[in-house]
DNA sequence: CGCGAAGGGCTG
DNA sequence: AGCCCTTCGCGG
């Protein structure tokens, strides 16, 4: 290299390398102007010129003398910035889900920072405990008869209800911002002298808190014993709680935190994507004050991004959120929790698809802090972590509030009473004792969607979508048929098209059919419905557990929904109609799934008196799933399911990657995927890495585009997966039609439904 | 020959 | 990714 021809004027770096959201995995140079030098540093956000855009970049680097012949200017430097811990996090990401560092880094900060140029406005809308609402009266009794004075205030008396299980009083700004109640309701309740308002002081420190201490059972003490075990090692520990619902793992989540933050630390609390955050969270609200964020998909960009900001700063030290909380900028963190660590709403639908459980051990390992995964019925992965030793474990069995597990019932359906209705006899019997008795139902749908389609009695025709390989899926609303997939439409039609009968009928078990069983059988009962349909408005969600907790209607009929969120204390009877729907997929975890699914679903029954009761309907009642789910034997089906695992070769014995392609072209598609797999087989014979495939997936084309999937199994390492990639890029850039392909990479995917 | 769609390459 | 420049494809 020559000689530099400046003088060594100064060792002050005049050039960045800057990350960009590209997809492009590679930093740009960029010179530092002048007035900005001293102004740049790594982690910095800044504003460049790239091509005729600008675009806003993460500074990685610093270097005083160019790598490259031509640089431009930054732009601008923004106020914003990115800890080295989360850097870190964003390039393993990249590498780990094969993504660019540019988009890694997209996924690790807040929406606004995205743009350079946002300079933070402070909204006002985070001063968040100045007033309170607490309750007036405290009887249960009082309780009891506002209930019926509010028989008609439905959102007061929601309200209430949240109160109560918020331990009697709520800050005023948490209640309008975060529970999303409107003035008037607050008001409503203070007027009728149920509760009333009083000024707080901000609480930032524990000191002001008191310490609403509730007494420990000893498998609690346990837990917590081993947690605080585990931060006292100051090292990455990784830990998994398995309690059953209701056992008290949040308390042991509190307790721990309670101690990081006395010591002066931070910690994140991961939560499931649960449209009833806030309500699930207040107890974090009451047990830390302002000293904890918690962050919610109704948070607008700024006022996320203030939220950033605050817990970079170290006013905010206990986080609470989805997913992407567990990028927070935490200062000095000590703990991360992942509760119900086996639900897949951590695994990020698009690119990069993490898993936040993963990213939350990896950033424990980095940043040598605990990491707590709980549940109540944990992933097979974990599972077989804590047995063999690899993470440490405890117990909660016992149920805080004294709740026996629910008796269970598996009802064949290919009995000949049973046969083909949608509602056995002895479902209907049960549902109809139990509202007799005057408690509640839930009926629970276990499917995925509700596709109601038309079928041709005559000659079995079905309406298809003339872009994607699936039915179209009548709509009610409109009298149209629509795909889910792209939207397609067409008017439902009164004769078929293939035979030009008239003997349509409309065919598939969704809600709605099964509620006008529910009504003809239960005439006069009423039924609430939950599912994509009725749940459409922002927080039709919301409003409609709120009513089925009011007690005014006996049954609530719904999918997935119904499954998370309040617990409702006046159900005596959940029926599963059609168990095997989850049974059915092509999907090594769908077992796994729908016993978790079923026991969560379960719980929802769980009675102090002992006599909840669930009732299963299936017509394949000698699936190994439900002899273990009757006996409440998680740890039989897990020896089982991780028997199974070994044997087959999947994780978590072995990891998987789906590579899915989409095209226009079926044939280039085919052959693509053909010389793709073909080159993968060889490269990686003797690997230990097997190559599956290419086959078309469950739907095989979408929007006119073909699919086929490659899928990677065994003991695939960081340099398999770099190579499986870079030979995908060299022979899209080779071959001649394969230009239009377009790969979906999924590492350690949590589906393959594409 | 013409223009519009589709493919390839590059951005610092 | 987004933008531009080149090539491709078929109407006439």
């Amino acid at each position: 290299m020559r000689p530099d021809p400046t003088p060594a004027s100064s060792n002050v770096p005049r050039f960045a390398r800057v990350v960009l959201p590209i997809p492009v995995d590679q930093p740009f140079t960029y010179q530092i102007p002048e007035g900005l030098l001293g102004c740049v540093s790594v982690g910095c956000r800044v504003a460049v010129p790239f091509g005729k855009r600008e675009l806003s970049g993460v500074v990685v680097d610093l270097l005083e003398q160019s790598d490259v012949a031509r640089t431009r200017a930054i732009r601008e430097v923004a106020d914003a910035f990115a800890a080295p811990a989360l850097l870190d996090l964003a390039r393993w990401i990249a590498s780990y889900y094969g993504c660019s560092r540019g988009e890694a880094m997209q996924s690790v900060l807040p929406p606004s920072m995205r743009r350079a140029k946002v300079k933070a406005k402070p909204t006002g809308l985070l001063r968040i405990v100045d007033e309170a609402l607490r309750l007036g009266g405290e009887t249960s009794d009082a309780f009891a008869a506002v209930r019926k004075s509010l028989s008609r205030a439905k959102r007061q008396f929601a309200l209430l209800t949240e109160l109560v299980s918020a331990g009697g009083e709520a800050a005023v700004p948490v209640i309008l911002e975060e529970w999303d109640y409107a003035r008037d309701v607050i008001d409503g309740l203070v007027s009728r002298g149920i509760a009333r308002i009083d000024p707080v002081t901000a609480v930032s420190s524990l000191d002001s808190l008191e310490a609403r201490v509730e007494k420990l059972n000893p498998e609690q003490e346990h837990a917590l014993a081993l947690v605080l075990d585990g931060l006292g090692a100051r090292e990455f520990r990784p830990m998994l709680i398995h309690g059953v619902t209701g056992s008290g793992k949040t308390e042991v989540y509190l307790r721990a935190a309670r101690h990081v933050v006395e010591a002066g630390g931070g910690c994140i609390v991961l939560v499931p994507e649960i449209g009833l955050l806030p309500q699930a969270t207040a107890r974090y609200r009451r047990a830390f004050g302002d000293l904890v964020a918690i962050i919610h998909s109704r948070l607008t960009g700024p006022e996320r991004f203030e939220i950033w900001e605050r817990i970079e700063r170290g006013e905010h030290r206990v986080v609470v959120g989805p997913r992407s909380a567990v990028f927070s900028p935490v200062r000095d963190l000590r703990l991360l929790v992942v509760d119900e660590e086996q639900d897949d709403s951590y695994k990020q639908d698009d690119k990069p698809r993490y898993h936040a459980r993963a990213v939350a051990l990896v950033r424990g390992k980095m940043e040598k802090a605990a990491v707590l995964l709980g549940s109540a019925t944990p992933s097979a992965e974990s599972m077989r972590w804590a047995r063999e030793g690899k993470y440490a474990g405890a117990r909660l069995f016992e149920r805080v509030a004294g709740g026996v597990l629910p008796a269970i019932e598996i009802v064949d359906m290919r009995e000949p009473d049973a046969r083909g209705a949608v509602l056995s006899p002895k479902l209907s019997e049960h549902i109809e004792r139990t509202v007799g008795a005057g408690r509640q139902v839930i009926v629970f749908l276990n499917k995925r969607g509700h596709a109601r389609t038309v079928q041709c009695s005559a000659c079995g025709w079905v309406a298809m979508c003339k872009n994607c390989d699936v039915s179209l899926t009548f709509h009610r609303v409109d009298d149209r048929m629509k795909c889910h997939l792209c939207g397609f439409s067409r008017a439902t039609p009164r004769q078929c098209d293939a035979c030009k009968s008239r003997l349509l009928r409309y065919t598939g078990v969704g809600t709605q059919r099964v509620e006008l069983e529910l009504k003809s059988m239960f005439p006069g009962v009423g039924v609430l419905r939950m599912d994509a349909d009725t749940t459409s408005g922002k927080e039709g969600h919301r409003h409609i557990l709120e009513e089925f907790g009011s007690g005014h209607y006996p049954i609530l009929l719904g999918t997935q929904m119904v499954t998370k969120g309040h617990h409702f204390p006046g159900v005596g009877l959940v029926g599963v109609v059609s168990a095997e729907e989850g049974l059915n997929f092509p999907d090594f975890r769908s077992a796994e799934r729908t016993f978790q699914q079923l026991t969560q679903v379960a719980g929802r029954a769980g009675r102090a008196d002992g006599s909840g009761r669930v009732v299963i309907q299936t017509y394949t009642p000698d699936h190994a799933v439900f002899r273990y789910l009757c006996a409440h034997d998680y740890d039989g089906f897990m020896d089982e399911e991780l028997a199974l695992r070994r044997q087959l070769g999947y994780p978590p014995y072995a990891r998987i990657v789906l590579a899915s392609c989409s095209g226009t072209d079926a044939p280039a598609l085919a052959a693509f995927m053909e010389a793709w797999a073909g080159t993968l087989r060889d490269d990686l014979a003797g690997s230990g890495v097997a190559v599956l495939g290419p086959s078309p997936p469950l739907v095989a084309r979408v929007k006119n585009r073909f699919r086929e999937q490659i899928l990677l199994k065994g003991a695939i390492s960081q340099s398999h997966k770099d190579a499986a990639l870079a030979v995908f890029k060299r022979l899209t850039e080779s071959r001649r039609g394969a230009s239009g392909i377009e790969l979906r990479w999924d590492v350690d995917p949590e589906s393959f439904f594409w």
